[in-house]
DNA sequence: CCCGCCATGTAAAAGGTTACATGATTTA
DNA sequence: TAAATCATGTAACCTTTTACATGGCGGG
């Protein structure tokens, strides 16, 4: 159970769920290069993976296994453990908090819940819905608040910050009730 | 000229400019605090604020000078230099390139330019609006292609990426024009 | 007299980027 | 036989976060 958001893990541990036989670290790097749809959402250099992989092993999430082939470096195929299994569906549930949290994390979770099991990507989709619209309705309340303050330039500028951010979720919520 | 997008560093040549006579780390340490629209938008802790003071001295962009008073840590007063200056107005003409930038580094940009000079606020809210609306059009012929290729799961889920950064990308848009 | 504010930082740890090291094997 | 691919990583560097260290000064 990472302590924050450790996307680039939970991704991994989505490819490791996909692939029951378990993988090694040369073949997940190319889903997070340019071929591929995840990819296209997150890039993720192998020093990164490499390192992620051994981390996910040091908490138990995954576990390795050496495999010799001919002469050269054994490759190590990792598998997701059932504390990994546990952590993925805990956070595949969950929808991202804020708005900005829609192009990348949201992305990633849609990306596997889709995959996985459609049913809970819809419940995943109409859960994220009600945190949006709550976001909403807090920054409505906001500029409504904004708006009865002295008229001068700092307030006219958090009126279009706040018109922004408006205009950046109700995007996202016609996006989400379009899928 | 720093190599990467430094937007702490600017936000501080943007406080530095305004306040011609200089400014000391506390004082600006309360801008990117709670109180005040900036810290709204950007918000920054002391340790980085005087080690991002120490870099911009080194690569001449503020100078210091110390300010004793009474028996207290002596102030060091910050001014922004002719290199300062011009690199923050360059900075402060060029539009974001993406539009997840728009969520951060235009607001800074655009809370400087307000504050400085109208007219040049309009200038760049226009060419922001000029290059957004080529990222849209570029955004469209990707649909277009992904429209045309063979259905299965990745390619609805690279429409679905499309649709939302095409609606994130237009809702920015119509944010900028009604500016 | 004690607490919070003024004012400067440093230290440690975590997280990320970029580039390179190593060496076998497959393909052109 | 040269280049690309397979497969693992390390090293150096930069940035950020979090917490603490230091000490005077002002108000209740």
């Amino acid at each position: 159970m990472p302590a924050r958001e450790r996307l680039a893990e939970y991704a991994i541990l989505g490819l490791l769920i996909e692939d029951g036989q378990g993988s090694h670290g040369y073949d997940l790097a190319r889903h997070f290069g340019d071929a591929g749809p995840l990819g296209e959402v997150l890039r993720l250099e192998p020093g990164m993976l490499y390192h992620h992989l051994k981390r996910l092993e040091r908490v138990g999430l995954v576990a390795s296994t050496a495999a010799q082939e001919g002469s050269r470096p054994p490759k190590k195929i990792y598998r997701i453990t059932g504390e990994g299994r546990a952590e993925l569906t805990r956070w595949l549930q969950s929808p991202v908090v804020h708005t900005r949290e829609i192009r990348l994390e949201f992305l990633v979770k849609l990306f596997f819940v889709l995959r996985l099991d459609p049913r809970a990507a819809s419940r995943l989709v109409q859960t994220q819905l009600e945190t949006l619209r709550l976001v909403h309705q807090s920054l409505s309340v906001q500029q409504s608040g904004a708006a009865e303050a002295a008229p001068d330039p700092d307030r006219d500028f958090m009126q279009n910050v706040l018109a922004l951010r408006l205009a950046q979720t109700a995007a996202a919520i016609s996006w989400l009730e379009s899928l």
